[in-house]
DNA sequence: TGCATGTTGACAACATATTGTCAATTGGGT
DNA sequence: ACCCAATTGACAATATGTTGTCAACATGCA
């Protein structure tokens, strides 16, 4: 029987090593594009509605600057662009140009063939359940520590 | 009812997430001993057994030149020490030297913490389950693509 | 109005990881 | 014994993320 520091590596190991198999498979979906996952992300969360560079950061849960860098680097690509913020001078809100459109249309089939694929293999019933689980670690996590 | 991407989605965004809140969990765990998580995982691989910095990046699943240059930062920090390998003149083996030894026990016992709670409040029968299932997943994932 | 506080983008320094290239070394097949 | 493919460490370029600092801007309160 495992001690619960064994047990806590093994989980650790887990999430670690799914979340690489998870990028890597990002990055294969997204390279025929022409785009990195970073890029798909950042693209991705202006489809529905303009954000600033800030908000985009909040909604990723990642840093403001991590977020402008790659914004900074998307406008320069054409597949972002900002409009003026009625709201906020130095912060423009952004939104994807019709190439940028364009770059996440070519993935969304691959990554739903992808998804169906995944679905099927695992069971969709143990997929639905083990995201529910998935979330409530998290919720653990945050509660508990360290 | 959510589609297949919606849900692959998902499924992706609360590995991102958990893996984060790990690494950030790790962070808080290795800094008071003043290393980071990568060179705790390093100093981890070869607390068993010399390996060479390519075996630790196959053990590891990350590349050998992300293991490289942290060893070669450790080995500087006084942390790991390099002893001649008869089995490779190019490729010598590598040992924690006597602190790196004490980083990682200072670090042991709030690991060892923070997996009791994080067990006891998920649930130990719970906790052993997501990890079979999330190995399971990793296996799915290998096998369907992308 | 005016000022303290918080938000934001720019910039710099750093840590981590990747890919690509190279030369030295190892080991297997002929 | 010899050659060729694979392994390995070194080095460079790049991508992604972090923290810290700064000045410009927004907002709420006296």
């Amino acid at each position: 029987m495992p001690n619960e520091s064994q047990l806590g590596g093994e989980f650790t190991l887990a999430i670690f090593k799914l979340n690489g198999q998870m990028l890597a498979a990002g990055e294969k979906l997204a390279e025929p594009a022409g785009i990195t996952v970073a890029w798909w992300q950042v693209l991705g969360a202006v489809l529905r509605q303009p954000l600033t560079a800030a908000g985009i950061a909040r909604q990723m849960g990642i840093t403001r600057q991590a977020v402008q860098r790659i914004a900074n680097r998307l406008i320069a690509e054409g597949l972002l662009q900002s409009s003026p913020n009625p709201a906020h001078k130095r912060s423009p809100l952004l939104t994807p140009t019709t190439d940028g459109r364009l770059a996440i249309e070519r993935i969304a089939p691959g990554q739903a063939a992808f998804s169906k694929r995944l679905i099927k293999s695992f069971g969709r019933a143990k997929f639905e359940a083990l995201i529910s689980e998935l979330e409530r670690m998290s919720t653990t996590v945050d509660e508990v520590g360290p």
